[in-house]
DNA sequence: ACATGCCTTGACAACGTTGTCAGGTCTTCC
DNA sequence: GGAAGACCTGACAACGTTGTCAAGGCATGT
């Protein structure tokens, strides 16, 4: 809270008589000219000559205005540039809807990410609803900070990825009458609508590749194992092992490994090592991406097998191309948007489990064979 | 505008006498229990036994308040789950603020423009100010719809990268009180500030790094010609070679390429030429990638030397890893809105050009020497 | 004891808009 | 010709909040 209030200099409103206590100090240069006053409808009423309540009508379209009318008030809204305010509208309206929804995601600037925020705009442009978009950066405390932040602007719901803590807290919030979709991970503490990505199917449908190429060595390589998905798609490995009866090599199992560099280093030690497993499984995006780096370095790439959890941009061009299991973030974004219109429309509050569906990605780093 | 208008059923405000009316229908099983009431400052006051503007004073950190009434206000909001309505407050106030931004960019997935988001959001954080983020998708009809919509939303201020459009009617919205700083591209029609790569230097330093290694021969292939920063970076282009009093070779220059897979035709159409240039300029992102791919087809990846404009993530795992000119997307976005800020705090409109320096980044596919 | 001033609190209007309702004009029908 | 109804228009209140101002309590100074 504790809004803006240092900018002061309190402009009055612009036709109101202007206060002239002061008059005894110096002209002030380059006052702060501060905000314009705006065409309100008043103003396109007095222009057009005709009511307030009349302008309102034309703007919104509603029937049973002489066409003269609607001619003199669109004339006259266009030559004042009059834009109306949403802000007051939702105030007064009786469904208080603001068209806009709140969108908090892993980073804006993370390829997965912005893909199912495409996703979320595609859906939102098609309710004319405008999207509050901010990055919640794994971090609980700016998650409920946002969350505030977002429900204080009045947005009509809620698009979001939790992080890994708790989420009770937002049962509250609901209660009180936002609407929230969660898409890619599972949040704790609520039941609440989500659309998720089959992770351990998709990490079934690799290894099962790679098993059927004959590997019999598949190393492990996971994400932070707080995360569900994390989990999901580690339980899945060792789930499709036994079920093909192949021994699980701990040394080459990792869990809790974050972001490219850790990932890089990690696979390097146990390339250097002269036991080595033929096939790798790198169970997400940045993972992927440091193996890639690992087994160029070591020179293996064309050697031990590479299948990745998530698509990337130039994977094809990689040397080899790199197989993945491909998500379809942009799907999840619509279909999360598609789930929170509804709540919104309906009103009711339901606990839907979504999956999206993932393929597997053929490339060159897949197909490679045990020697 | 045409609000939302056919959700109906229309809940009468929360604690009023309810309606009565229809009484005779049968129970509305399911009904659209929308929108529950949200507390507001009127029930936290009665809860905490004070007047309404006491609340408000206590929401808003004023001083003057007694300690037990502050403690009292700020157990009653808890307990409610008190949100302040920001956009009834926005009305009321005197500096009309809604502490929200409108960022408008090319496309939300797209690796500039989302970095350029991230930037923006970097410094409206610091400001507690949330963004509206829209993509334009290189539509006039979209960009022009999109700001009428922000503007309806009162946002205090705009960072868009303009379309190849006209921008005169800019300046309307501009002098109704809407502040805006242009990111990437120059408009046209209207003078304000705005937010520029250095695409004439960067392109002079790629050209020179590839004249200074003996080459000659050098192919352009550039981006829409509607587009500024394409223009100059041709221009750019033009003006080294002959400074250098080197050959402009026109069937080696491309311009008005559109994506990925254009740049890969045209690359190939020269490609399979007997004679052929020794080093390519790719004057962009997505053509970067397209003549990557084409040089892989015709093998020459390791042959003919290639710089492209715009780094791109994992452009150094590519083989060869791909020499850039990099832009610093990011640093543009905080930049942008660094100055919206300042324009917003102090109401006065300007014409500022800001640049933000590009820098060579060698790898591999440019220091390939000619034969 | 009284005037003065500071401090805290609340009543009230207003921001720009829309829901409600009443009033006016114009047809239509007996 | 008059009543009834359809149609169009506007006056007014209200949404949730904050700016303004006045009132009351208390301490201080004479």
């Amino acid at each position: 809270m504790g809004g803006v209030k240092d900018f002061g200099m309190d402009v009055t409103s612009r036709n109101d008589t202007v206060m002239e206590l002061e008059g005894d100090l110096e002209p002030q240069i380059a006052a702060p000219r501060a905000i314009p006053a705006r065409p309100t409808m008043k103003d396109v009423a007095a222009r057009a000559g005709v009511s307030l309540k009349t302008v309102s009508r034309v703007v919104n379209h509603e029937v049973g205005v002489s066409p003269e009318l609607v001619t003199k008030v669109e004339l006259a809204a266009a030559e004042l540039d009059y834009r109306p305010d949403l802000t007051a509208s939702n105030l007064r309206r009786s469904d208080r809807r603001t068209s806009t929804i709140g969108l908090m995601i892993e980073d804006v600037s993370n390829e997965f990410s912005s893909a199912v925020h495409a996703g979320v705009e595609d859906v939102a442009r098609l309710h004319q609803v405008a999207v509050l978009s901010a990055s919640v950066h794994e971090d609980p405390q700016r998650e409920s900070d946002l969350v505030r932040a977002l429900s204080s602007r009045r947005v009509d719901g809620l698009v979001l990825t939790p992080t890994a803590g708790d989420h009770a807290y937002l049962e509250r919030e609901r209660a009180n009458g936002l609407p929230m979709v969660f898409v890619d991970r599972l949040p704790h503490g609520i039941d609440a609508d989500c659309v998720l990505t089959d992770n351990a199917e998709g990490t079934r449908l690799a290894i099962e590749y790679l098993i059927a190429l004959g590997h019999k060595h598949i190393a492990f390589i996971g994400g932070l194992s707080i995360l569900d998905t994390a989990t999901q798609r580690h339980e899945s490995f060792i789930a499709t092992m036994q079920r093909h009866q192949l021994p699980i090599d701990p040394e080459w199992v990792f869990r809790n490994v974050k972001g490219t560099d850790d990932a890089e280093k990690v696979a390097s030690s146990f390339l250097s090592e002269s036991k080595q497993p033929t096939a790798i499984f790198a169970a997400q995006n940045m993972i992927t991406m440091g193996v890639v780096r690992a087994l160029k370095l070591a020179e293996l790439q064309h050697k031990i097998a590479l299948v990745g959890f998530d698509d990337f941009a130039l994977a094809d061009l990689l040397d080899p191309p790199v197989a993945v299991v491909a998500q379809d973030p942009r799907r999840m974004g619509q279909l999360a948007a598609e789930l929170l219109f509804e709540r919104i429309r309906d009103g009711k509050i339901s606990e839907e489990l979504h999956t999206v569906p993932s393929r597997l990605v053929i490339r060159q780093s897949g197909e490679i064979r045990p020697a």
